[in-house]
DNA sequence: ATGTCTCAGGGACTGAGA
């Protein structure tokens, strides 16, 4: 069995004390990182190196950046590392995936940590990137499932896939991170064969990973389900469970993202 | 309430992005 997560921590220099308290109390095998806004030189390997973990990761200067943390007790060093989607030109770092063996069976699952752009507006030039980066996630993955028999496709979506991951569904009726053409890419991976693990594990919950800086947005519980784990379908007898764990969103200066985590036998 | 947070540039605060 092994636990994988995924967080986007806004700045990984400056949330590097609430991963590693997370990693650590969650016994967390792989874990998923969206938004390091941080160069690869720069990247806290010894931080994690310190406390047992390995990473791999792709940055950039101020915005942006994706990593993986592996505990090295129980998984393999990644192989077959892939920055960003293939046949895409994207200036920004986005993707990262590895393929990583469990130590004790042996088994192997294909990662692919995204961070998928925000959008801004319904309809702005960042939407049709975000449109645009979808479409092409979509032919990779397409591509991976030629290659890979276990997939893990994890990050921040930015997209809510349906009403009830949204605290106010009217307020955000067709708005950014909602809309029925985002709503429609999200379906259109699942369509291929890959399945939502928190929401299999747990149909009518109204949990949410995000909840903005303004509005005391937090206290309030106006927040969106736009963090998620998939998984291909050949796993879902695999998945033991999945959730969402709001503590991390209660830390000091928290991230605007809280974690979200599943367990499969792999 | 365009309400907060992070980063970079440049050496105090402003703009971009989310």
């Amino acid at each position: 069995m092994i636990k994988i997560a995924s967080w986007n921590v806004n700045s990984i220099r400056s949330r590097i004390d609430h991963v590693i308290k997370w990693l650590s109390e969650s016994k967390t095998d792989i874990l998923a990182l969206q938004e390091t806004k941080v160069t690869d030189d720069l990247f806290p390997v010894n931080s994690f190196e310190e406390i047992g973990f390995g990473s791999i990761f792709f940055g950039q200067p101020s915005y942006n950046g994706v990593a993986i943390l592996y505990n090295k007790k129980t998984i393999k060093s990644p192989k077959q590392i892939i920055n960003n989607i293939p046949d895409f030109n994207d200036h920004q770092s986005r993707l990262i995936a590895a393929t990583f063996e469990n130590i004790n069976s042996d088994n192997q699952i294909r990662i692919i940590c995204i961070y998928v752009p925000n959008g801004s507006a319904v309809g702005s030039d960042k939407f049709v990137y975000k449109v645009d980066w979808l479409n092409s996630l979509f032919k990779m993955i397409k591509s991976e499932k030629t290659t890979f028999r276990k997939i893990c496709i994890l990050g921040d979506f930015n997209i809510a896939p349906h009403d009830i991951d949204v605290h106010d569904p009217e307020k955000w009726r067709d708005k950014i991170l909602c809309s029925n053409q985002e709503r429609n890419l999200f379906q259109k991976i699942l369509d291929i064969g890959f399945f939502d693990s928190f929401r299999f594990k747990n149909e009518s919950k109204k949990i949410f990973s995000w909840w903005d800086y303004r509005q005391g947005s937090f206290r309030k519980n106006y927040g969106l389900r736009i963090d998620h784990i998939l998984f291909n379908s050949n796993l879902k007898k695999s998945l033991i469970d999945a959730g969402i764990e709001v503590e991390p969103r209660k830390y000091d200066k928290p991230s605007d993202h809280t974690a979200c985590w599943a367990r499969i036998e792999l």
